[in-house]
DNA sequence: CATTTGTTTTGAGTAATTCAAAACAATATG
DNA sequence: CATATTGTTTTGAATTACTCAAAACAAATG
């Protein structure tokens, strides 16, 4: 664990030590305790964003042996319902976790390399938030995931 | 097994007995063996679109006892490879099957009761094809996803 | 109708995730 | 600052959805 010096608030804000102070609260102000996984956690997603569980229990062991995935299973659910964090599902691919909440972003993930990046969609603001017909339904939410190949996946397709 | 009278090519088609037909035509036509899971696991998909792998293995099994959950799994792989049908997997549910394909629809699943249908886009021919910025990304696929509360979820919720 | 090729059965295995009870730690309170 | 309360994590097991592999079997082909 990182020397935590509780004096230093009377100082200059350093990035080092301001950023586990900024993690706390974040978690503190979503109505959780603050606890050594969950700080772990946390930072591991904002290193990592679109991490699945066990990629975050990688890093989060790594700092921390004692920590269990169980653990990290259940940061992340109590992360996710109380909006710090966001769960999203990619077909064939465990669940993954990113740290931007609120906006109306999506996904573009590469069917070779599986990797993954935000994309703001292309139809203004609410993009897609108005289907063709909705069926009477109350429409809450629209995911959007654009499948394809990244760059550098097309680039080794092409010189094999 | 329903009796399959193979002169039954000189008479006018009957619906009760021309569907089977249609159906093995397209799993013939797909490139593919005509066995009696097949058609039966294609049958109910046309009855019960959006039912997942274990909602058809029940209503084939009823008709078809001898019919494995695996042979319907295999099933289900096969004619999502050949493009017979479509595999969705909506987060938090295990992957649905639907017939109808090549054309560019998407879904709205109810967040209280799980239903599913089929929904165009808003947005003309080829909706949200385009992201803001593909990243460099060679983009083949858009999936979109509404999520929301279905009529009778909505009157459901009101009058408790 | 025999052969080939593809399909299904049977049985086991795996990945991702969830559940439950006991041990433990963070914040609220006296 | 000690302690109670509440929430969190550990440990260990279970579950869901799905995949794999070998042997038995059936559809199409010549």
């Amino acid at each position: 664990m990182t020397t935590t010096d509780s004096s230093s608030d009377h100082a200059g804000l350093r990035l080092a030590a301001a950023e586990p102070e900024l993690l706390a609260g974040s978690i503190r102000s979503a109505g959780l305790k603050v606890t050594a996984p969950r700080l772990a956690v946390l930072r591991a997603l904002t290193d990592r964003p679109h991490s699945n569980a066990d990629a975050l229990f990688g890093l989060v062991h790594a700092g921390l042996p004692g920590t269990s995935l169980q653990a990290v299973y259940g940061v992340l659910a109590s992360f996710t319902t109380a909006g710090l964090v966001r769960k999203i599902e990619p077909a064939g691919s465990p669940a993954l976790f990113e740290r931007r909440v609120g906006d109306n972003h999506h996904h573009i993930v590469c069917t070779r390399c599986n990797v993954v990046h935000d994309v703001d969609c292309a139809v203004g603001h609410a993009p897609c938030l108005t289907p063709a017909d909705a069926l009477g339904f109350d429409v809450r939410a629209a995911e959007v995931i654009y499948w394809g190949l990244c760059s550098s996946c097309q680039a080794a397709t092409s010189n094999p």
